[in-house]
DNA sequence: GTTGTAGATTGATTTCGGTCAAGGACTGTC
DNA sequence: GACAGTCCTTGACCGAAATCAATCTACAAC
């Protein structure tokens, strides 16, 4: 089930059957397109489903696509030749995947969870895209707000703390992965499951697995988190979190 | 002088006279503007002079304005409460600055150098944009680009060892400040001077300035760079620092 | 049940970069 | 020239997080 919080700006044909009032809505508000364009973006993508750890894009890729997420949760990485890695990115559905009227793609994607996307051709869509200036127009937004979001993250990643990022990471997972009903919006979700494993975390924070396991313990230990299983979180104290996300 | 090698994609009807040729042809290049809608959206511009260290945006500031870099560079940083600086982007002459279709700004801007930038009110250019989709075609393009830069900055940030961020910036500071002459396009630079004081170094890489001050002395001492000044750096083994840069 | 395995945790140790502190080198003013 | 101020460098020391090295746990296959 497709979270319908999210503005499904890019979508399917297959959508369309399930959270009808979701899309006509969504499709109105967000997307400035006409029925007729939805249909015709619709025909030029290609449903597909990929499974978790399973790649969509190499890093470095001629950059032959580019995706909507309908479902699932994909991270972008980019390495170095000794085979250190950082997560750059999180997509989650409806979501955008890709570098329209770009050479080549500077991530690689790799889903984290089964996911499945809705994949065109760049070329079709670059074109597609020039032709829609309300396509391009939701796009420039998105992307907008995904480079305020980066710039965010290079706060966490060049000064803060171990203890600081893993509780920013939190406080960011739980507002990130709200699950609530269609159309509902409250708040951040007070327990969720991590889309991650703790190489992952580290991977996206730029510290170390092992750091990553002490910090979660610490917070286990002092009574902030309760962790019921490897992936599943639940906050007990999201004040002290916060204090300690700096 | 402003850098003709740059496209020119917003300009103030001043620099028309700065470099006709140039102009002319990056404007039917770049910017997909007829003439009078250039003239248009100049008309609403204010030009205007930020001496170095003059803040032209503050950090949660209501965005209400949005820029062009016409000469000099300006930093775009996000503080934490407790005095932490991380420097999360970097403008130079015909950049874009400021945060179009959003509330407020995530960044502080603060001008590295005596510059000097092309002003419109935010609600204005978000109008004139919309009316005029290869001005948004443009911008998203920018927007895409930096996003990647940011992202590779990403890797740097959560990755890379204080050798290793020093010697990317340096080799990322001889292409960004490469001074070449109207329309040539010849490598990287050698030689440039640095538009960064050590503690912004610092800012930028998420280090100390002790621990860059020690990276430049030993790259130094390696014969790796020459420093005349402060602020100048000469490349002498180029090798050697894409070596380093890991 | 046993075994195997991938992922996670925990502990011991090291190290890189931060912190604290002192001193040096430009720059500008008088 | 003396001085003041800012920025930079250098040294000594410390500490947070990385590294190295065992386990431990959850879960699947048999």
């Amino acid at each position: 089930m497709h979270d319908c919080r999210r503005p499904v700006w890019l979508v399917h044909p297959e959508w369309m059957s399930a959270c009808d009032t979701c899309i006509v809505r969504n499709r109105a508000i967000c997307a400035g397109l006409e029925h007729p364009e939805i249909t015709a973006l619709s025909t030029m993508g290609r449903r597909r489903s990929v499974s978790a750890g399973e790649p969509l894009i190499w890093e470095d890729d001629d950059s032959l696509l580019v995706a909507n997420v309908i479902e699932g949760v994909l991270k972008l990485t980019t390495s170095t030749a000794d085979g250190r890695e950082q997560i750059v990115g999180v997509a989650y559905p409806s979501d955008f995947i890709g570098r329209p009227f770009g050479q080549t793609s500077a991530a690689s994607v790799v889903a984290l969870t089964d996911a499945r996307v809705c994949v065109f051709a760049r070329n079709d869509f670059d074109r597609f895209a020039r032709e829609h200036p309300e396509l391009e127009h939701k796009l420039l937004e998105r992307t907008l707000a995904e480079l305020d979001r980066t710039r965010a993250w290079m706060m966490l990643l060049g000064r803060k703390s171990a203890p600081e990022k893993i509780a920013t990471f939190l406080l960011d997972m739980s507002e990130r992965l709200a699950d609530n009903g269609c159309m509902a919006h409250i708040g951040p979700a007070r327990q969720f499951t991590l889309p991650f494993s703790r190489q992952q975390v580290a991977d996206l924070l730029g510290l170390t697995i092992e750091t990553v396991s002490r910090q979660f313990t610490r917070l286990k230990a002092d009574g902030v988190v309760a962790l019921p299983s490897r992936r599943d979180v639940e906050i007990l104290d999201r004040g002290a979190l916060e204090m300690l996300a700096g």
